[in-house]
DNA sequence: AACGTTCGTGCGAACGTTCGCATTCATTGT
DNA sequence: ACAATGAATGCGAACGTTCGCACGAACGTT
């Protein structure tokens, strides 16, 4: 292992001052003569000098760092987000000079908290981002105790005051709700999450809104609850199209895309045309949903800005030791409409193919 | 925030020691009096005291952490292997007092080494995990160069020697070649990657190598290379269908599952029924290949176990500065058969739903 | 009785920064 | 001409560890 480390003194050295000058004029608290600046900058280049980042943080008491954590999806699943939320945070971060560190994910409460404890006390973070936040967070209520900084990326107990960033679910089951009502469907069935899950409720909101503001009544036979998974969407569908015909659904909305794609197959199975017989949108839009068929109509999450934004706050709370105001901040999600909630059977045709042309709403 | 640090000053006076005594305590590089042990216990204990990182990293000249980054993938793929990969890192990184810093992947080759340097110069990292290698990889050369420790999840050139770990794409192609080959397909056409893919063409010599055992010519019609994606596949496939009955494929052999889904999509629009009219297998085992219809043959990637072996690798590198061998070690991915190459019509048909059973070969 | 050995513990220094205050020197106002 | 100001730089200390060596006591050996 080659150590060649050029250190300020030898900077200085080279430079002709004193090593704590050539450090004030790295962190900017102080103005030299120009030509004793150039002297230096030049010694820099030259040794190829780099700070050395423990001294610096150990001496700071900071340590440019943000904790991140969340839990593996299970093996029957991908998580359509992680990859492109980290990239973005990692962009983020860098840009203020800031890395991220993983650690794995503990179920268990207690050893939950033990690794945040950890890493606060063992001073290797100055924050954390949490995702997947639901009610009554353990994880919340102890970083608020300790005061240490966090920002999430979800919301928990509508009471809770803690900064974060979550994306408007409500709003995007609005969106594809009246969609569907606007094509003429009056019979919506959806695909819904358990009621402990917070997110889930969050979306459902904006499906039942949606109904109420055009005065369609809610039929709780209509409502389904679920893992999340495909299997799930599947049987349900099955359920739903065997309904007698006046209850039975003309339109189903999925709260993801592999429920979304469970529909699609049970009713194919049923010898029906996706988007003409049975309209069905999914949530996420997974890769894969544009290449499905038909394609299917989806609600996009602006992942990337969250990422942006949820390390930008981050790190404003870190550096000005402030939260400047503890509301969650939401972000809209974009409706893509394709061929699976088509008004009609020649849209749908047309559309059969990988490369059809997509509707973006918003 | 709650600044309440003990430091080993701290537990060193309530034990009635020098401070010393307890670094090394903790440390194990003493042996001390039952009694002694048993009051500096305690103290921690009481105290709650934790090492602080950076102090310990800037003494011992090594920074417990493992720089990480990867290409993100692009807007229409998800990366099927991203979670589980790097879940599996951080576990086996923590059980050795491990952690994983990550960092934004650049494309510049200048900006790219940048990034691996600064990490370096600043002690940031004491080794790094590299993965999606190809040819020529420069970060292998540049951190070869400085003798810098890191492990590489892939292969790189076959003259180079460096430590790492890839999964056998070539037996992979090979077991599923001969799957097809015993269930009487001899017209095998493959869904293959530029010439340029390292990766691609490690599993393409699978196949060659299937092929000529039981003594099939090799068509180079039949050889079809794309970028991956399920377009490639969908369209790829409808050129093979309108070959000339002689030469069209009984079996579609792709190197990912998006492009088998594509090649899926493709027969089923010409009304041919997958695994029985057409056998068409994938790479990967995404968790949607057994929900599709058919449910999708396809391989599996031990990743799990790649991710440990990985990071145990390279920690005893780090810890021991001599890297045992450095050959690559190869896992072999499993052979997951389903009914998109069933033997016959009866099978395709019974496993046509989500539930289907599977056959895992190995 | 004198002499190594081992055990348990302590001490001073160092790792490479940043921080606060002190110092030097030229410039300015009166 | 002299104190007061300010700009440019230096100095010592501190952050919390780990490392190498030294030291005294107890013990068995010659």
């Amino acid at each position: 292992m080659v150590r060649n480390r050029a250190t300020l003194k030898d900077v200085a050295r080279r430079a002709g001052v004193s090593y704590q000058t050539v450090s004030k004029l790295l962190n900017r608290q102080i103005r030299l003569s120009e030509e004793t600046e150039r002297r230096i900058w030049k010694a820099i280049e030259e040794l190829g000098y780099t700070p050395h980042y423990n001294a610096r943080s150990l001496r700071a008491q900071r340590s440019f760092t943000i904790g991140y954590s969340w839990p593996p999806s299970p093996p029957d699943e991908t998580n359509p987000i992680l990859d492109q939320f980290l990239q973005s945070m990692f962009v983020a971060a860098e840009a203020r000079g800031y890395f991220l560190l993983m650690f794995p994910y503990h179920y268990q409460v207690d050893k939950q908290l033990a690794a945040y404890a950890e890493l606060i006390d063992a001073g290797r973070v100055d924050g954390f981002i949490l995702s997947s936040v639901e009610y009554n967070d353990p994880r919340i209520r102890y970083l608020q105790d300790r005061k240490f900084p966090f920002v999430a990326f979800g919301r928990s107990n509508p009471d809770w005051r803690f900064p974060c960033i979550d994306v408007d679910g409500g709003r995007g089951l609005y969106d594809v709700t009246q969609h569907l009502i606007t094509l003429g469907h009056r019979r919506i069935a959806v695909l819904a999450w358990p009621e402990e899950s917070r997110v889930g409720n969050n979306r459902l909101e904006g499906y039942l809104t949606a109904l109420s503001e055009v005065g369609i009544p809610v039929d709780h036979a209509l409502i389904l609850r679920g893992e999340g998974r495909l299997d799930f969407g599947y049987h349900a569908t099955h359920h739903l199209l065997s309904l007698p015909l006046p209850q039975r659904p003309t339109a189903v909305v999925a709260l993801n895309d592999y429920m979304a794609i469970g529909a699609m197959q049970a009713a194919q199975e049923r010898g029906l045309r996706v988007g003409e017989d049975l309209a069905i949108s999914g949530f996420d839009d997974i890769p894969l949903a544009r290449y499905l068929t038909p394609p299917l109509t989806s609600i996009r999450q602006p992942i990337w800005e969250i990422g942006q934004q949820v390390i930008q706050h981050l790190i404003d709370i870190i550096e000005t030791g402030v939260p400047p105001e503890p509301r969650c901040l939401l972000v809209p999600p974009t409706l893509i409409v394709r061929a699976s909630t088509a008004p009609n059977a020649k849209a749908s045709a047309l559309s059969n193919s990988p490369s059809a042309k997509e509707v973006v709403n918003r």
